[in-house]
DNA sequence: GGTAGCTGGTTGACAGTGTCTACAGGTTAG
DNA sequence: CTAACCTGTAGACACTGTCAACCAGCTACC
């Protein structure tokens, strides 16, 4: 009947993956820990992945859609009409995954581990991209910088914030700045790009 | 005598490291294989650097330092006593060094191949990030921002080079803006974070 | 209903890695 | 002269990703 995809043992992977990040982060992570951790023979993901790569870049993937809603969750607390304040709450959103997930963040940009050339890799990750690039043409309507072109723009957005975040997490910001307070950097960044004075939203995981 | 320090061969090693990484990126570095392109067996290495990291955090360190000179050189024809266009050169300056040397640019920031731990590490990192500190106090000085932490300052701004040219570096900007003309967005960076409209330097390596 | 084929799992191998240890030759110090 | 040390080699160990062979069920078809 057509293959019927798979019975459950692929997605138990990659959470098994998901979850060896979140506690263990990207040092040891290898397909033989992931089956043993699963309870699998070492050989068993590889007939669900056809490599170390592809496995990797499905819990990217995931990332990838975690963290879609993880700005969602951070704009739904804004004035949908002011599109600056919604800028720099993307931001906050943003920084706050990658703080709270630094095993899936730390991986959702090495390239040299996921195979980039997955589908759903790339489509997860653009969708992510692309919700930047809405809020983007929403400031410009708004007259933020109205004459640029906004996949540019949001280009560089993603760039401040990508690079406070993974600077951040190698601690290069600690050696760096002198101290490690992501959200004042973030309040800084947004002060800098939009020109509005922002406050982190509260936590509540 | 007290002990001679090293006769060659450790300099040796880091070239011959530095050199692959210039041909062959990241991808098949190691201890064995940088052996064997010095013409040593596969122990030898580890008679000079205790560990793989320790070699690749020498190398770094050298990148670090070839950073800072790069960025040095793209001051160099710019007049003295204007502050932003210093700043915004200093960019350029950063993410050429990262277009031109991948290898090493790769390499610095990974913390989970280089031992961070190194002395050398840490001081020539914090030397390249110092570099940038005095042109943002210099710009402070000249009505920039000049109520901000220094440091937080030129965190944000290393944050977004960093993103810009780490993003490049991986691809990401092309998926995401469709295009990897990486000066138009270091322009608009600068645009952005400093209101000057500039122009990426002449190459000349 | 029997049987062929596919799916998902195990096991063992292979080449490769980083690191450790034992060993050998050369230089230098006492 | 001898002992210690430095630098290099060679072999081992545990580990990795990937591949090939094998095997148990389930499905589909004649």
């Amino acid at each position: 009947m057509m293959a019927v995809a798979t019975p459950g043992t692929r997605d138990r992977l990659v959470t098994t993956a998901r979850d060896y990040l979140d506690e263990q982060g990207l040092d040891g992570i290898g397909l033989r820990e992931i089956a043993r951790r699963a309870g699998l023979s070492h050989g068993a993901p590889l007939r669900h992945f056809p490599t170390l790569g592809v496995l990797l870049a499905a819990v990217a993937s995931e990332g990838f859609r975690d963290l879609h809603v993880s700005v969602d969750h951070a704009l739904a607390s804004v004035d949908p009409s002011a599109a600056l304040e919604r800028l720099a709450a993307a931001a906050y959103g943003y920084v706050h995954f990658a703080a709270e997930n630094p095993g899936v963040f730390g991986l959702m940009f090495r390239a040299d581990l996921c195979d980039t050339t997955d589908p759903e890799y790339a489509i997860t990750g653009a969708a992510a991209f692309g919700q930047l690039v809405e809020l983007v043409v929403d400031a410009q309507a708004c007259g933020f910088h109205p004459t640029l072109v906004a996949t540019e723009l949001a280009g560089v957005l993603w760039a401040t914030i990508h690079g406070l975040a993974s600077l951040h997490l190698h601690d290069a910001l600690a050696i760096t700045t002198g101290q490690t307070d992501l959200d004042a950097l973030v309040r800084l960044a947004n002060l800098l790009a939009f020109g509005v004075s922002t406050s982190a939203p509260k936590e509540q995981p």
